[in-house]
RNA sequence: GACCCCAUCGUUCAGCGGUUAGGACACUAGGUUUUCAUCCUGGUAACACGGGUUCGAUUCCCGUUGGGGUCACCA
């Protein structure tokens, strides 16, 4: 029997990451088995179902790499189907028609419970069990004649033939009735799992309200979705093993429902970010020095002719693309700003632009202006003039870029060149040196 | 409130009866011929509590506490 899992969200708005991990873990177990992966838009409440929020799912789906194997099945035009079930369920008596809390809104469809206990094993949580009177009736069509969640996700779920339902925790009470409406409807009981929440800061999960979460803007901010995608999988799961920079495939072959944790777990943006920089580090410098243009063009920056190593300095060092223009803007035009506080912290001392002039006095007398000949030559004044490297960099890095933090000082100096670096060093005097 | 679930460093993932309780992020000390957001090497830091079971519990059982989920003609 083929695996097959599926994504089920309803596009009100946007998919947040608890949503998306989901979605993830779904894939994973697929992709693991061999099995399909479908996408299922619960689209039924036309308010608040976009165009727009549909697009906004997909694209972050294709981001995140999540390919599907079917075309998506649009809940909206299922709504024919829904009706025949709750009308078969009538006709075999386990449903029945009622004016529910006699509100005068018309007659409901009520699903019958079957007045047994129910017990399932769900594949990352156990064994679970409610018994008969923990668990009520419950409405399946509306009064306004419009299928309830229950009954149309059962039933696509049938029609989709899922084997195994894999989805957040906050399900788990309502497969006890989804089981029951399963066997009534004389169709096979999937499997299920049931993902532990991911919570945010105030360890609340994570939901439609909460601002920050939102898949896109990590996508905005620059982070990769492999890495969004590596730490996600992460939270909750792990290969068994030390390993957390995994490959896609890497992913796949070590994963497995069993092994995903049952309790919720906090989504640390910081490790995000580390992640990142490792996708970042890995990529393959043409890629990253494409993105660095990319980032530039869009920042009205142009690279001049020594921009790849730039970006070659740049890429060990970057966590997310929106480092990259603030941090070399200063090598692409002379017009750039210089970091308040770093020149009220290391550019106070008189002396320190008396280094300086010596600097510039030694690198204008070097032919060659190479990084390891301008080490060299800065290695030597610091020497010689029984200096310390902390009096003198900082503000030499100071005086070149603006910024008190960077790469290492000698490269940057050598693409900068020797009339660029002194018309620099120079200009800072003039312009600190009160 | 009822029902259900969860509980190892600040965070995350290991550990599945006997371990100096491990890795990663973060933090921190030092190193990379005393610059630097990278890199390397160290360090701080956890089994919520109380009972059992056992020769022996972080690990098994029960309770307490704490956290979460669900109790809609929402999905």
């Amino acid at each position: 029997m083929t695996i097959r899992t599926r994504f089920a969200p309803s596009p009100t708005g946007h998919v947040h990451i608890g949503n998306m991990r989901a979605a993830i873990f779904n894939w994973l177990y697929a992709r693991h088995t061999g099995g399909e992966f479908l996408l299922r838009v619960e689209d039924t409440d036309r308010e608040r179902s976009t165009p727009e929020a549909i697009k906004t799912l997909l694209e972050a789906m294709d981001w995140l790499g999540l390919n599907v194997d079917e075309a998506p099945l649009y809940q909206s035009t299922r709504m024919d189907a829904h009706l025949a079930a709750a009308e078969r369920l009538l006709a075999t008596g386990h449903a029945y028609k009622e004016d529910k809390g006699g509100t005068g809104q018309g007659e409901c469809i009520i699903f019958k419970m079957p007045g047994t206990d129910i017990e399932f094993t769900d594949l990352v949580k156990g064994t679970l069990k409610k018994t008969a009177a923990d668990m009520a009736d419950f409405v399946i069509v509306r009064s306004n004649g419009t299928p309830v969640f229950h009954l149309a996700n059962v039933l696509d779920d049938i029609e989709q033939k899922i084997t195994h339902v894999i989805r957040g925790d906050d399900h788990v009470e309502n497969t006890f009735r989804h089981i029951a409406l399963y066997k009534a409807l004389g169709a096979p009981v999937p499997e299920f799992a049931h993902l532990p929440m991911i919570i945010n800061a105030q360890g609340k999960p994570y939901s439609k309200r909460d601002g920050d979460a939102f898949v896109g803007d990590f996508q905005s901010k620059g982070f990769f979705g492999d890495a969004l995608f590596n730490y996600l999988a992460l939270l909750g799961w792990s290969p068994g093993d030390e390993r957390e920079v995994m490959t896609r495939q890497e992913m796949i072959d070590a994963f497995d429902l069993v092994t995903v944790r049952s309790s919720p777990a906090q989504m640390d943006s910081r490790k995000l970010l580390w992640m990142n920089g490792e996708y970042m580090r890995a990529m393959k410098p043409a890629d990253f020095s494409a993105l660095c243009r990319n980032e530039l063009f869009a920042a009205g920056v142009k690279p001049g002719c020594s921009a790849d190593a730039v970006f070659a300095l740049m890429q060990e060092r970057t966590k997310l693309p929106s480092e990259i223009v603030p941090a070399t803007a200063f090598f692409f035009s002379d017009d750039f700003e210089y970091d308040q506080k770093a020149v009220e912290k290391k550019l106070a001392k008189p002396e320190t632009f008396q280094t300086l002039e010596k600097i510039a006095g030694i690198l204008q007398t070097l032919e060659a202006f190479d990084s390891e000949t301008v080490n060299k030559a800065l290695h030597d004044f610091v020497e010689q003039g029984g200096l310390k490297f902390g009096d003198v960099m900082p503000p030499l890095r100071i005086a070149v870029s603006g910024q008190q933090s960077g790469p290492d000082l000698a490269p940057v100096l050598a693409i900068l060149g020797k009339e660029t670096v002194l018309a620099r060093i120079r200009g800072t005097i003039v312009r600190f040196n009160v």
